[in-house]
DNA sequence: GCGACAG
DNA sequence: ATCTTGTCGC
C-alpha cells in the first residue's frame, strides 16, 4: 500500500539475514530506506509512545522482548505486552537489530494500541553504517523511532555540563570530516548522561527533547525502564514455570 | 595480529 | 545482556 510498507516488504520478505556478511549487506538496504532528514515529531505532538527492551537468559537460549507504550504527557502505561522466542542470531557489535529485532517486532504486532514513536534501548543514527537498531526499526515499521543508548559504543564524546538537560555532541572520528552522529544527554544531575541519537523518521533534537521528557526522575527514559522491568520479569516466571513440574508444583 | 565494541 | 550484597542517600 505505501511506500514504507514496501520497504518493509523488501526487508522482510526475504529470509533473515543468517551471516555477519548478509546482516552487513541487509543495512546498507536499509540505511538507504531510512528517513533521516526529517525533524520529526516534536513531544507536544505525539500522545503514544513506545518503549521496546529483550531479556535473555544464556543457557536457555530464551528471550523475552516487551513494548509498552506509555502516555507521552502523563507517562502513565497504557499497554505491556511480551513476546517469548529465542535468539536466532548472536550478539555481534554493530549488528544488534539482527539480535534483537524479530522479537521486537513480534511484540508491537501484539500492541492494541497503536503507538506514535518508538524509543529503543541502543542506537540508531549513530552506528558504523548509520543503520543502528532505531534506524532498522523505524523502516521496518514506518515509525519514528530514535536511539537511547547507555554508553557511548565507539564513539566519543566530552563530559556534557552537570545540569539536567546539559549535553555534549556524539562524535565520529572515524570520519573524515569527523560527524557528529549523537548526543551525550544529562537527563538527571549528578548521573551518568545516555547516549541519544537520531532514527527513522525523527532527527537528533526531538530525540533529545522526547528523552528528557520521559526521563523527568530517574536517568533512563520510563519507556526503557518499563520495558526493561516487564522483560526481566516475565522470562523470571517463564524460567519458573518450566522448573515447576520437577519442584514444588502448586496445588 | 590485538584490543574495543549498542545489548 | 547477565553474573551479584550490601550500602549510601533522599
Amino acid at each position: 500500500m505505501t511506500d514504507r510498507e514496501g520497504a518493509v516488504g523488501a526487508e522482510t520478505a526475504g529470509r533473515w539475514p543468517a551471516t555477519e556478511a548478509e546482516a552487513v549487506a541487509a543495512q546498507e538496504r536499509i540505511r538507504a530506506a531510512a528517513d533521516l532528514t526529517s525533524p520529526g515529531p516534536a513531544p507536544g505532538e505525539v500522545r503514544r509512545i513506545a518503549g521496546v527492551d529483550v531479556a535473555y537468559d544464556e543457557e536457555s537460549d530464551l528471550l523475552v522482548a516487551a513494548a509498552v507504550v506509555l502516555d507521552a504527557d502523563t507517562l502513565e502505561v497504557l499497554e505491556e505486552v511480551v513476546h517469548t522466542g529465542r535468539s536466532g542470531f548472536p550478539y555481534v557489535p554493530g549488528l544488534l537489530a539482527f539480535r534483537e529485532l524479530p522479537g521486537v517486532l513480534a511484540a508491537l504486532e501484539r500492541l492494541r494500541t497503536p503507538p506514535e514513536a518508538v524509543v529503543c534501548d541502543g542506537y540508531g543514527y549513530a552506528h558504523p553504517r548509520r543503520a543502528g537498531l532505531a534506524v532498522h526499526l523505524g523502516v521496518l515499521t514506518g515509525l519514528p523511532c530514535f536511539g537511547v543508548a547507555k554508553s557511548p559504543f565507539v564513539f566519543d564524546h566530552t563530559e556534557p555540563g552537570p545540569s539536567r538537560g546539559d549535553s555534549s555532541p556524539l562524535l565520529d572520528r572515524g570520519r573524515t570530516p569527523p560527524e557528529v552522529v549523537g548526543r551525550a544527554l544529562r537527563t538527571q544531575a549528578g548521573v551518568k548522561p545516555v547516549f541519544v541519537s537520531a532514527g527513522h523518521g525523527i532527527g537528533l533534537d526531538h530525540a533529545c527533547a522526547h528523552t528528557l521528557r520521559l526521563a523527568p526522575r530517574y536517568r533512563l527514559p520510563e519507556t526503557t525502564r518499563v520495558a526493561d522491568g516487564l522483560g526481566r520479569r516475565a522470562l523470571r516466571e517463564l524460567k519458573a514455570g518450566r522448573r515447576e513440574p520437577y519442584g514444588a508444583a502448586e496445588r
